[in-house]
DNA sequence: CATTCCTCTACTGTATACATTGTTCGCTAC
DNA sequence: GTAGCGAACAATGTATACAGTAGAGGAATG
């Protein structure tokens, strides 16, 4: 049992530049929870105890409470019988149904971006292009900080699709943050290796250049290719490793 | 303001065979005040304070706020400002994005729906698209309880699609799920005419008989026809009556 | 030795009390 | 008369107390 006792930064208003922890101590559960389960901190399965998470993170069980009931919402945490909470498991059929919703919701987002993106938005788009085709292998060299450097390009690739977007499209957009999660955990579990990367970088700026140039069907098509190979990908290593979490 | 001091029923596990109430106090207020929003007894922009929807329910601010945050999460309710929350508005535009999502999930959900459709699921799509084919000026005679028996044969159809998707689709099947709970908001914002649900009736017949005869590009036509339709129709309704909700 | 029943523990669900903060109304000063 | 400030109020956010129940563990019996 990890006994780190950490306690959660108790926010203060007074000092600083507006503190940057949220503003609620439910807000930083829910935060500090979640981020522990997509990394995986939290593995699959784990029991979460109302009592236990409170003690952990030096809140008393309410906030606890409310947090867990977003985390249940969310789908990251699954109920097992009326009286016990686990981390949501993730086994390759949940992949599979993640990418099966993934693959519409990106597809009609890709296209939605380059039909209605402005000037500026495929200014973005280009220089988001730009910065996949510089990604290398020497970009990729240190393990840990470049992946993360990558997945914040990524992140960026995301956000610039929300733009593009607008906000005519606030329920497509809050599916597709939903999946954004899910996804973000599916990483964890089975890690690119390099190649992977390097493709995938030159697949996101086929994506990114096709939306600059206001072509919606190429867009679209580029997101399925990178989407199909995307799924292959982890899908090999899932079972090359086999690496089921429990049911 | 409403004062109809209707408490709710409180759980009797004693008697009967399983009450029909939900077994916490918690989930009977989310049902309740999830039913009122969507029927409409609660009208978008209506504040919602803790204390007085649960003097109203008869239970404490505990459950109430529970079913809150749900409600927030499911999008019926939003925050205005840090203290006061709102019964969700729905304009044009929300109508629009809602339907550029659904089309985008339901053209999907038939797709596979056709591909994965047991002996039994097509059997009962026969049935529907009979059903649906039965449907005519005679059974659309009195307005309530007839319109009512109208869109639990939709119901119907939804819950055969959810069987045909079997348990292979969570993510979308949970997708999906999110976006009926909004329609039906929208249904009894823009009420369809008698026409109009003729029209409807023939369309998920052509739908209904596409998936049981396994013709999965045929399905995802007669979806998104329906689809367009159905938008087209709600828009012209919101348009005449000129009926937005506040900003 | 397995099985069933009983008891005890521990966790959830709900209520309530308390602290904190945003908001509003009224007062005062200009 | 208007604008700014202050105090009371109201609603949220959190902690805690209490009741009910599921689940585990042990004892007794087949």
């Amino acid at each position: 049992m990890v006994d780190t006792s950490e306690r959660l930064q108790r926010a203060t208003p007074g000092a600083g530049p507006r503190a940057r922890a949220s503003r609620s101590a439910a807000d930083r559960v829910l935060a500090t929870l979640r981020a522990e389960i997509v990394d995986g901190t939290l593995t699959p399965g784990t029991p979460l105890t109302e009592a236990q998470q409170a003690e952990r993170l030096g809140v008393s069980r309410t906030p606890v409470r409310e947090a867990l009931a977003r985390l249940i919402a969310d789908g990251l945490v699954e109920e097992r019988g009326p009286r016990t909470l686990l981390v949501s498991s993730i086994n390759p059929d949940d992949v599979v149904a993640l990418f099966e919703l993934r693959t519409t919701l990106d597809e009609q987002a890709a296209r939605l971006a380059a039909r209605r993106a402005t000037h500026d938005d495929r200014a973005e788009f280009r220089a988001l292009a730009a910065r996949f085709g510089s990604v290398t292998v020497e970009f990729l060299r240190d393990d840990d900080t470049s992946r993360h450097g990558y997945y914040a390009l990524v992140a960026a690739f995301d956000a610039a699709i929300d733009t593009a977007l607008g906000g005519r499209s606030t329920y497509l957009a809050a599916a597709i943050e939903s999946v954004r999660l899910h996804l973000a955990r599916v990483r964890r579990l089975a890690r690119d290796d390099d190649a992977r990367l390097l493709t995938a970088a030159a697949e996101h700026r086929a994506i990114a250049d096709a939306i600059a140039d206001g072509d919606p069907e190429r867009a679209v098509a580029a997101t399925r290719l990178h989407l199909h190979n995307a799924l292959t990908s982890i899908q090999s290593h899932l079972t090359s490793h086999d690496r089921q979490e429990n049911p």
